[in-house]
DNA sequence: CTAAGTGCAAAATGTTTGCATACTT
DNA sequence: AAGTATGCAAACATTTTGCACTTAG
């Protein structure tokens, strides 16, 4: 029941701390640490399910597939916003104090606890928009 | 490019007009019309994908496969937000000022263009949170 | 007649599982 | 020693694609 302290979960928690990209898929993950400390992709899933259960990490279900997101116990995430153009499927994360006021206000004013980290808006980054599409 | 009008999309349409539930999987779809009219599963999802670009229908991506639920063209769902609470399901519509500023804020400063109507905030309503949960 | 849509089966993903072996405690 | 974790390959589930054929405009 315990969770046993491997080589290989160290790996993949390390990976997802270290991660220049808030989220990474399992696919991500695996295409790294099969260089160095070789660890399988079966193990990477069942590890990341783990930690999601344990909350240290945090999943979401995108189109091509879920990625992870390293939440290290205390919050994180919740701070910010998610923007995933439909043109080219970018997942865009949005740092900003005028996005930090919605959730309040949303709670206030219409009674929802917002949860940031669960919430996607949609739409076109500048690229697509200029691009045609 | 114009979309024909088959005996296969309007059979597809009809059911995620009628379905009382909101979100259907492409396979219930075709568990339902293989009895009847005999729609194949491909079909079944490149109508969906048209319909979703298309706007008539949104799409959700969730832990098993993805889910779709019918939007109707004609709403002025542009307009307003769309709130889903993850205890009960129910989907909330909100008209307000505040949350208007929100998408020319987006593109203004972060370049990304909100479409209002393909974006669903999660989070929990006032009866859920307060009943636990 | 041409463009678009359909069914089927095959293929491409992304994720999970069975099992023998190896590692932690 | 007992309980977990790992790797691999096979199994799965879902979604996509190639192709010959049908249908809508």
């Amino acid at each position: 029941m315990a969770d046993y302290k491997t080589k290989q979960r160290e790996l993949i928690l390390e990976y997802l701390k270290n991660s220049d990209r808030p989220h990474v898929s399992a696919a991500d993950i695996g295409a790294r640490l099969r260089e160095e400390g070789s660890v399988g992709l079966a193990t990477i899933y069942r590890q990341l399910e783990k930690m999601v259960e344990a909350g240290l990490v945090r999943k979401y279900n995108l189109d091509g597939g879920a990625c992870y997101q390293y939440v290290g116990g205390g919050e994180d995430c919740h701070e910010h916003f998610h923007l995933k153009c439909l043109g080219c499927g970018t997942l865009i994360h949005v740092d900003c104090d005028f996005l930090s006021e919605l959730g309040p206000h949303i709670l206030e004013h219409h009674g929802f606890l917002v949860d940031n980290s669960r919430t996607v808006m949609y739409g076109l980054c500048k690229r697509c928009r200029e691009g045609g599409q």
